[in-house]
This record gives C-alpha cells, structure tokens and sequence, in this order.
DNA sequence: AAATTGCTCAACCGCCAAGTT
DNA sequence: AAACTTGGCGGTTGAGCAATT
C-alpha cells in the first residue's frame, strides 16, 4: 500500500488565502522549515489541502519574491527565453526553466505575465511581420533575436553576479526599493521572516547548509568541482538550483533542476561562447528558429 | 450613476514522474 | 512488483478591480 492520503478532500478550504492563514503558514513555515507538506494542514490547522498550502509558500509567501510590473529587461528576457525554450522537446518544465533565469520571479508570474501581456504584442508584431514577410527575412529577424536574446542573458547574469554579492537580508531591502510593489501583506509576511533567515531552520541547515547564502550566485560562473568526468564538465555549470535567493535558502522548493540541468548546461554553453557555434549547438539555433516561429501563435 | 466590458492574477485542476509502503 | 501518494508542472478559471459606454 501506498503512503496516506494528504488530506480531506471534502472539509478543505479553497479560495483567496487571508492574511490570518498566511500568518499561520509562515509561522509554521519558520518553524519548521518548508516541506512535508502533508503535514502542514494538520500540524497548523489550517483548512486547506498540502497542495494548496505548498502553492500559496512557493507563489506568494515565499521570500525574495518580486512582485508588481515586469521591467522591460525582464520582458526580453522571457520573450527571448520563451523563443528558446519554449517549443523544445527538451523542456518539460519550461516555465521552471525560463523563471530560473529570471531572479525573483516564479513560473506562475512568468506564466501569467506570457499568457497575458506577452502573447498580446508578439501577435502585434506577427501582424507588422506580415506585411514585411517573406521567408528570408523572417529568418533573418529570428537571428537577430536569438543574438539580442544572448546579449540580454548575459546582462542579466551578470548582473544577478552582482547583486549576489550582497547579504541576503540587505537583498530584500534592495529588491524592495529598486522596483516593484510588493504585495502589502506579502510584505508585512516577509518582515517577520527576517530574523529566520539569519537563521534557517535545523532541519534544512544540517542539509542545505552549503545553499543558505547567496554565495550560491558565485557558483553561476563556476565549473562544477563535483565534476570529474571532462566532458560532462567543460561546460559551463550554471547552478540553476542557486539562481535565485529563494531557491538558494530553500532548496527543497526550487523547481525540478536535475531534469533539465543538461539541456540547459548545452544551452548556456552555446549563450556563453561568442563566436562559432558548435555543432550540436547549431541544431538548437535552427531548432529554435524553426519551433519559435511555428509555435509562437 | 449604473451597467457592461475588459483586464489582471491568485488559485485551482488535471496530469505525470518520482518516491514510499 | 504493485498500489498509492507527493510534489511539480502547464493550462485554465473566476473574483475583483478598472475603464468604458
């Protein structure tokens, strides 16, 4: 037999959270640290299933989250992400995987902001395309594209090196002021999570303790040490598990790294190597070229 | 001022792979 | 090995708000 069912389907919450369960969540949350979910709803009694507790911590509560309008960098990013990654049979999970590169955002804005804003003016620009189009210059755009959506990459990274460098506490204040609106109450939530972030929890410090600052960013330009075998570590390792500040001090709930850690490895080889592409890495140009321009729309 | 339409985004749903018993 | 759950994902929904008529 299989393990007990998570909770009661039938006296489960469901719904807007209010600022009482979130509170209740995040208490326990720092208590216990993130996971085990299906203990959550008993242990706290909340009336809401493990899934819906689990969401609510990794969409909303999370700390390091980024709330409010998206930057125009951030909207080329995932345009340019989406273009990439977003048709290829390699990624199942290509929400997860563009939202790696997109620090303190997670999958389901990305996903939200895609479906919404996104879709919208690329279908503008489908428009204008069309007038212009013929086959050799749609291509010829889409080159440009994937050039500009290097270049945005590697600012980006770069710059997410840069803010790395700060202590995780004084990260929140920064990303507070720098942008964007946060959510009030999400807000007031993370405040209370200050204190626990100097300190996170025994049970994830005895496993995670290497992942618990954001000197985890550092490991984005670095080979991986883990590595012996050459060919597999010539690339370069982005450590998409330490992207972002929140996956870095949780590591439980960052996003399935392990099945897309190779593709993207492949990836970021291609990103990083100005110059002549490869040819395993021209493969995924075209393949780019060809799924972005058929599966935009 | 009221009704209608459009927009946003948090939350839910269903599916699947991986893990547990 | 089989049965079952968990955790994670992409897609979708619907309540609440804003803009327009």
């Amino acid at each position: 037999m299989g393990r007990p069912p998570c909770c009661d389907k039938i006296s489960v919450k469901k719904g807007p959270w209010t600022p009482e369960e979130d509170i209740i969540l995040v208490s326990y949350i720092q208590e216990h640290g993130p996971g085990n979910w299906r203990s959550v709803p008993t242990n706290t009694g909340l009336l809401r299933c493990s899934k819906s507790c689990r969401l609510r911590w990794t969409n909303y509560l999370r700390p390091g989250i980024k709330r409010g309008n998206f930057t125009d960098h951030e909207e080329k990013m995932i345009i340019h992400l989406q273009a990439l990654l977003g048709n290829s049979f390699i990624y199942t999970s290509r929400w997860a995987a563009i939202a790696s590169y997109v620090p303190q955002r997670t999958d389901n804005d990305i996903k939200n902001y895609w479906n919404i804003h996104l879709k919208k003016k690329l279908k503008k620009l489908q428009i204008n395309e069309e007038e212009v189009s013929n086959k050799g210059q749609w291509e010829r755009r889409l080159q440009t594209d994937i050039h500009m959506a290097k270049q945005a990459l590697c600012e980006a990274l770069s710059l997410d090196k840069t803010t790395s460098k700060q202590p995780y506490n004084s990260y929140h204040e920064v990303s507070g002021s720098n942008s964007s609106i946060y959510a009030s109450s999400a807000e007031n939530i993370s405040k209370l999570l200050q204190n626990w972030m100097k300190i996170p929890p025994s049970s994830n410090s005895e496993t995670n303790s290497s992942a618990t600052t954001p000197e985890g960013f550092d490991s984005l330009f670095t080979f991986n040490s883990n590595c012996h075998s050459s060919d597999a570590c010539q690339s370069v390792s982005v450590d998409t598990a330490n992207l972002t500040p929140e996956t870095s001090l949780f590591q439980d709930e960052t996003k399935p790294i392990l099945e897309t850690q190779v593709p993207l490895t492949l990836l970021e080889k291609w990103l990083f190597e100005d110059g002549v592409a490869h040819e395993g890495q021209e493969d995924l140009i075209n393949m780019s070229l060809e799924d972005s321009a058929a599966g935009f729309f």
